[in-house]
DNA sequence: TTGAATTTTAGAATAATTCTAAAAAAATTA
DNA sequence: TAATTTTTTTAGAATTATTCTAAAATTCAA
């Protein structure tokens, strides 16, 4: 476990935050400021293989990743991207009878628009 | 309706395929040799917003897109990309009340290795 | 501690997508 | 239908996200 590997890492678990490659680059520079952005991708790579951490794929704008410790949903607003997790009860087992086959993993995510943004809409008349 | 719109709405809808936009250019451009990427990009991005495509993000490798006639999930082959429908029914619904607030589009996306690509790893030893 | 294996770094390369400005096509109006 | 306005297309440049490369540094294992 490289020190670069470590920091990546952290900052993933560090808060409930889901942030992009791009953030985490950041991020890290500040810990480690000679840390370049393969490295980050090598790790963030890595780690997902490992299964330690995962991606949320976030249509148009960029991956994020969460940390992998538990399988859950994604609710994703569609105005401002923010993420939340949500969980339902024995949805793995259900998924993998439907498809009848051995899942590596899967994800789900719901676009919504979230409570922030309603309020804002709302106001601006959008 | 430009000429160039129909054809790549029609490219979408011609078979079960899920293309990527790239695959999508090159078959458009067999019917409408001096169609842009720019163009199909355009017109994807368009159809998504307006509902009539879906856009299924493929982690790592390039998006697919779908015909959105009716909600249901992905199976995605993390080998070679490939993707094939499933449905669960009820589904939305169950979405729906789990997260409480009203949901605008839902992606569920599993990640398998399919069947061709279980023979091509068993025969090379991956 | 020494050598082998792995990882990091910086920057070049690539892939997917978006942007731009002029030309063409489509839609609207007279 | 002709003229005008609006929208879309084209080709290619630009941008963004990501991967690759080769040398240097670090980590691992004996």
């Amino acid at each position: 476990m490289t020190r670069q590997r470590a920091v990546v890492l952290e900052i993933i678990r560090s808060d409930m935050c889901h942030h992009t490659a791009e953030e985490i680059f950041r991020l890290a520079k500040k810990k480690l400021p000679t840390i370049s952005r393969g490295t980050v991708y090598n790790n963030l790579k890595a780690l997902e293989e490992e299964k330690i951490i995962r991606r949320i794929s976030g249509d148009g704008s960029a991956d994020r990743y969460d940390n992998a410790y538990k399988p859950h949903g994604h609710i994703i607003c569609k105005v401002c991207g923010r993420v939340k997790d949500f969980k339902i009860d024995g949805f793995a087992d259900t998924l993998a009878s439907v498809i009848g086959c051995e899942i590596d993993s899967y994800e789900l995510k719901a676009r919504v628009v979230c409570e922030n943004c309603i309020g804002r809409c709302e106001k601006s008349g959008d």
